[in-house]
DNA sequence: CGTTAATATCGTAATATTGCAATATATAAA
DNA sequence: TTTATATATTGCAATATTACGATATTAACG
């Protein structure tokens, strides 16, 4: 197999977790964190402050692009990247009501 | 190739991506919903609860565990599982801190 | 048009993940 | 000790992911 029975479970279940399985990779932990120190760049800038090759890189932005965590703004040969704050918004309200409900009901074992 | 160059990058966005990785898929995620609404379970129940064989879910709880998101105490001849709050604080904090500077450094493309 | 620059896609190889059946392990109960 | 219960591990097959070199695409510039 190898495969993930994505049907079986809810459609937020499968929302928030294909978000945080583009997290789920330090090179687009990486790229975040480098996106948020410079507020936007092109995809070179990212080649040459990461050591992973040009394709590796752009597959990365497809995948955080896909994920809805990045968006891409043309301008000439080049794309202009930036952070998009919805998909963090929504994966860190996720992990909040977590929060919140583990301090209101802490029946822990 | 197939695996991660985690040697390249800071141990922070390893750490984080792990996390984020474990809950990057929904049957992960599913697990942490159902034991936010009981409390506390044993394996079984979840995979009563879920449409998976009990090796997958076992496997998933292996990976959860790994990750930090969850511990468990053995009761008997049953394992009994919590959530842990600390790697989901650690995440969330990261996206929190994700979010305050989007919002106050808004120069995105 | 030809060239350059920036990014994306393709092809391929290696590794990782997912899932289940079968089996192993470990504790409790009879 | 035998049996039942609960969970973990192993082995396997299928799929997914990661990475890079080579190539394609696209737009600006001369």
């Amino acid at each position: 197999m190898g495969f993930t029975k994505s049907d079986l479970f809810t459609p937020e279940q499968n929302t928030v977790s294909l978000i945080f399985k583009a997290l789920g990779h330090p090179a687009r932990v990486a790229i975040l964190d480098y996106l948020l120190k410079v507020g936007e760049c092109i995809c070179g800038d990212i080649v040459n402050e990461l050591p992973l090759a040009q394709p590796t890189i752009s597959r990365h932005l497809k995948e955080l692009k896909n994920a809805g965590l990045i968006k891409g703004n043309i301008e000439g040969t080049a794309i202009c990247y930036c952070i998009s704050q919805e998909a963090v918004a929504t994966i860190a309200s996720y992990l909040d009501s977590i929060l919140t409900q583990l301090n209101n009901n802490n029946n822990c074992c």
